[in-house]
DNA sequence: GGCTAAAGGCAAATAATTTGCGTTAGTGGA
DNA sequence: TCCACTAACGCAAATTATTTGCCTTTAGCC
């Protein structure tokens, strides 16, 4: 989906030459080359769409995470999570979080809608995503299998708490 | 507990002189100073010590949990964390998960030895380590509160199905 | 001992980064 | 309308980091 230079090939001087300013321009914006490519990757990170309508919200939300864990398994995603977190400030890792609790705020209240029992924020959050992230980030990226696994545990807590 | 020199002062150069070597020297080991960053970390949070026995193995968890999350909280915590997933290399990324796991699997063994009821390592990756580490990548760290309440949680799991 | 390969020192060449200074573009008054 | 004023940029020199070729050292191994 996004074609991205191999990251040792990119640097500054080659950024200004496209961009048809001089390295000094971009220098004094970013200072250095990973806090442009944290600003990027924060931004191309932003979803574009609501999470689809498929069935029931538990059906939207397994369709949803599974995207989601391909998106960022892949050999671009992993890329841009690693330079949004390579930089100290952490502004760009919230935004990026704050993009995904968006999106299971959507799924949450089409639930509430509906009236179908359906996790809290938190709980999407603490056992679907982050074990996610995880495995992407210090193990192997999630198995299909394993993506359903969560959700559907996380579904089954809702379930006996209600 | 580690006396870190802020990142923008560190440079190859100045760690070749402090060891004696020429430049070219590291740079030939080691390709460039995020690589270098990333192995120091990954040395540096070897752990050095088996979980203490405090009490129940629940306390015990508890208690090495708590230590984690601050550790990993900690401003060098945190540079050690991105030095090393910075790398596209996730050797040092999946040595340090292994670290954990290790340092986990030897509460479950003692849980096991004394037949009280204990989470798998699955589930304390899941459910403890991966929302911890989400938060401090991601968002804040946890509070104190926090993780006891997912300690807490995958206890009365791991109680509820036995 | 002598041979070989891996690793390191040294220094020149290349590339990236920083900085000072002059210019420009846009903004908000008088 | 015109005049400061500020922020951002271009340019180029100075500095610093990185790469590379070549030579020396070292450690194993016949």
């Amino acid at each position: 989906m996004l074609a991205v230079m191999d990251r040792t090939e990119v640097t500054i001087p080659l950024i200004a030459q496209r961009a048809n300013v001089t390295p000094s321009t971009i220098y004094r914006r970013w200072g250095d080359l990973q806090e442009l490519l944290a600003d990027v990757a924060a931004s191309r990170l932003q979803p574009e769409t609501e999470p689809a309508e498929i069935g029931s919200v538990r059906t939207d939300l397994q369709a949803w995470t599974e995207q989601y864990a391909d998106e960022m398994s892949s050999g671009a995603g992993r890329q841009m999570i690693r330079d949004i977190l390579s930089v100290p400030d952490t502004a760009n890792a919230e935004k990026c979080s704050g993009y995904t609790q968006q999106q299971l705020r959507v799924l949450i209240a089409r639930a509430q809608e509906r009236g179908e029992p359906f996790p809290t924020l938190t709980e999407l959050m603490d056992y679907v995503i982050s074990p996610i992230m995880y495995r992407i980030l210090f193990e192997q990226p999630p198995s299909t299998d394993c993506v359903r696994g969560l959700v559907s545990r996380v579904m089954l807590e809702g379930a006996a708490k209600s």
